[in-house]
Formats: structure tokens, C-alpha cells, sequence
DNA sequence: TTTTGTGCAAAGAGTTTGCAACTAG
DNA sequence: CTAGTTGCAAACTCTTTGCACAAAA
């Protein structure tokens, strides 16, 4: 299983020549669309969950049923995103919180299996305030 | 604006008489059904936003497009969520953490406007892995 | 009686699935 | 050959909206 097929080595290529770090499945979609080279929306989808699965390709889940995929960075550590509501998605890394997590998880006879941690904000000069997301 | 009406004192009982502090929409509206006093699922995602903004709820996205909310506790602090497979939800604070992040968010000349940090975890002597969320 | 609220049905957004045609090994 | 892959269309899940009817103030 996991054959080296067409579609699959382009959605690759998507995120690794692509100078943004975080997509959707939709961005990458119409990446290929518009390199002439499309790929069906329900292949994405399922390419970038078995990329998922096999460690190749990190999912983020931004809150509201959005996820963005990314290359993961050589000994990178688990880090979180600050989601602008200008569309801008930076990361940052909290020093222990994962260890943090995991002893609070194991004081409900748990185990911590993951996390996520997504900050929101705002242009600081932007009196708009609905958008605490 | 703001009636009191009596969709919105059912759906602001249930939270008050709930022993579960986390309740999805679904979970409202299945409730009043069992009450007798069914309220349409539209009201019930309508008046969760009210309460929301007016601040007589908290909305929660814990990932995958749900929402709980809760009723806010007294001089509580902002807290994250663990949450297990096994269904359970309990609460957790990080002191200092949302100084961090607001931090973090001007460093790129924003302002913080809410985070979301949640943690996945599993019974602690289950070895079917397949939900690292 | 004017304004706000309700709730059915329909629309959305993002994602997943069924399945017949196709293709890598 | 044949198990794995593709991609269209349809299904799904959670949530929002349009709108005619009902209820507050």
C-alpha cells in the first residue's frame, strides 16, 4: 500500500514549494488547479489524511471545523498558532506545556494523546471588535 | 431588544439545573425535548449566541466544528479543556498564560483577542491509539 | 400595533464516503 | 492481474439564514 502516484507527489510539491507554511485542503486544491495541474477536492482530502496518518503532513484544527496542513520542521517542536483576523497565522512554542498537559491528564488516570492551542487577535489599530472569533 | 421569553428561560434553566457543566447545542435541544418543552434547534443556536455576546454564556470550541458552552463561574478565570475519549470534559488554568500569548500577539503588532487551548487524552489503560484526535 | 422572537425548511461550509473507472506494481 | 487510487456526486455534521407567523412590550 501507499503507492507513488501522480496526485499524491503533487500535493507534496504543493507544500514544499509554497511560501506559505499553513493550507488548507482548499488551498491546496486550487494551488494545483491553478499549476494546470488539478486534482480532485475528495483526493485531497484523502491524501492529506494519510499524509496525516503517516507523519509526512502535521493537521492543525483552527477552531470552527477548519484545519490547515503543514510540512512538519526537522526537530521542530509541537507549537501553537496566533491567528490573526487579517488571515495571518503565525507559530509560537510554549517551553513545557507539554509536560504540563500530560500531568494533568494523568491526575484523571489519562493519558495526554495531543493538544492544541490557538490564540486569536486582532490588528492592534483596528477598532473592529467582532471578531474575537 | 432582549425580551424575556420562554424559550430563553428554558434553554437558561437547563443550564442551571444541568449536572454537566459542558452542553453542545445538540445537548440543549435534547434536553428540553425530554422536558416536554421542545424549542426549535434554530432558537436554541439563536439564543446561544445571544447569551454568548451578552456574556450570560461561554462558547467553547473544542475542534472538529463543535462548540460547547457554559454557564461562566464566579470570578472564574479563563480555562482550557481536556478533553477524553471516553467523552468526559473537565477544566484546567494555566496561570500567566494568557499574558504570555497577549504578549506573543504584540510582538506582531496585534492585540489579543481570545485563545482556545485544548487537550485530548485517553483512558489511561486503552491501547486503541487510533484517537490522538 | 410596533418590534422582537420563534422555528421550519433551506442553505452553507468544511469534510467524508460510496463506488465505478483507472493505474501502479 | 489485482490491490490500491482517483474523483464525481452524494451524504454528513454542525451551524446559520430567510421568512411567515406568533408573542412581548
Amino acid at each position: 500500500m501507499f503507492r507513488n502516484t501522480v496526485p499524491r507527489m503533487l500535493i507534496l510539491d504543493v507544500f514544499r514549494e509554497s511560501t506559505v507554511r499553513h493550507l488548507t485542503a482548499d488551498d491546496v486544491y486550487r494551488m494545483l488547479v491553478e499549476r494546470q495541474q488539478p486534482v480532485g477536492m475528495a483526493t485531497v482530502y484523502k491524501v492529506l489524511s494519510q499524509f496525516e496518518q503517516a507523519g509526512i503532513l502535521q493537521r492543525n484544527d483552527l477552531g470552527q471545523g477548519r484545519s490547515v496542513f503543514e510540512l512538519p520542521m526537522e526537530g521542530e517542536e509541537e507549537h501553537g498558532h496566533l491567528v490573526c483576523s487579517n488571515g495571518e497565522v503565525s507559530e509560537f512554542t510554549l517551553p513545557g506545556l507539554k509536560e504540563e498537559l500530560s500531568r494533568l491528564a494523568n491526575a484523571h488516570g489519562w493519558r495526554l494523546t495531543g493538544y492544541v492551542i490557538t490564540a486569536y487577535a486582532a490588528p492592534a489599530f483596528n477598532n473592529n471588535d467582532n471578531d474575537t472569533h
